[in-house]
DNA sequence: CACAAACGGTTGCGCACGCAACTGTCTGGA
DNA sequence: TCCAGACAGTTGCGTGCGCAACCGTTTGTG
């Protein structure tokens, strides 16, 4: 029987299944974010909004908060500096002037452009060292 | 073919593998960290370190740094409160006076002895939901 | 034996975050 | 028609974090 199920239960923090989930996630974020850094000069927040933005033009703040599930002000921060660095734009909607709707602009275009394959790419090398190494052997 | 394969490669947030990882890692830390501070006012730090000296019970800052993987930083303020709770102690080393052994303190030991059962309770539930629902579905 | 480098642990500082409160806008009753 | 409540987005504030610099101790090499 193993040790985890004996009669008085004992907790291995290295076993310990959030624990480790934790410790890999930091681990890739830490990794891709050096790389969106040293690339891109974005962090996290602003990398996950070039990419929504990217993917769906007629996208708004509030949209970006709910399917990134980023608190709205850590959204709201990272918009800005994008529009600082002018990577989007800003378009208020007649309908409702509360909502502003956002999309890349010429430059943020180009650099979605080269931050997709590249994403792409360091998922897939990912997934190859991890379904193999680390997935497999993660909830064992 | 799937989407992800076409001649041009499109990048889907919500299907992006180290977003998702960090996505469900978060969900399941807030998780925890809610019941450790409704149950013990531990907050994830100090909740590691219980974990830690509680089942190495002559182990240094260091060593929880090094294991965990936490920033010293973070150890040490760590230990610094659970030291003011007295949940912890501290005696030097002769041999090396630099090194701080710690152990669980009496009321320590009765927190801990809580703590582990509902630890490992927690990680069979999400386990459970997760293995079948998140876990599977997760890598596809 | 001495001193520079390494090491365990702590602390000052700047920064990103979340909360709560705010502004401006829209909406649905009474 | 009006106004209370909801909603999109922003901002002030307190907090926790990592970096770098620090203190005291140990080690190894001349």
């Amino acid at each position: 029987m193993s040790p985890r199920s004996t009669r008085r239960a004992s907790l291995q923090l290295a076993r310990f299944v959030p624990f480790r989930l934790n410790r890999l996630a930091v681990a890739v974020s830490q990794h891709l974010s050096a790389i969106y850094r040293g690339r891109f000069q974005l962090d996290i927040p602003e990398w996950r909004v070039m990419a929504t933005v990217g993917q769906d033009p007629r996208c708004t703040a509030q949209h970006i908060a709910a399917s990134t599930r980023m608190h709205k002000t850590r959204v709201s921060r990272a918009i800005a500096h994008l529009l600082k660095r002018g990577l989007i734009e800003r378009v208020a909607r007649a309908a409702d002037r509360r909502e502003m709707q956002l999309r890349l602009s010429r430059s943020g275009r180009r650099m979605y452009a080269q931050l997709v394959p590249l994403a792409l790419l360091r998922e897939r090398a990912l997934l190859a060292c991890m379904s193999a190494r680390e997935l497999r052997g993660f909830i064992t």
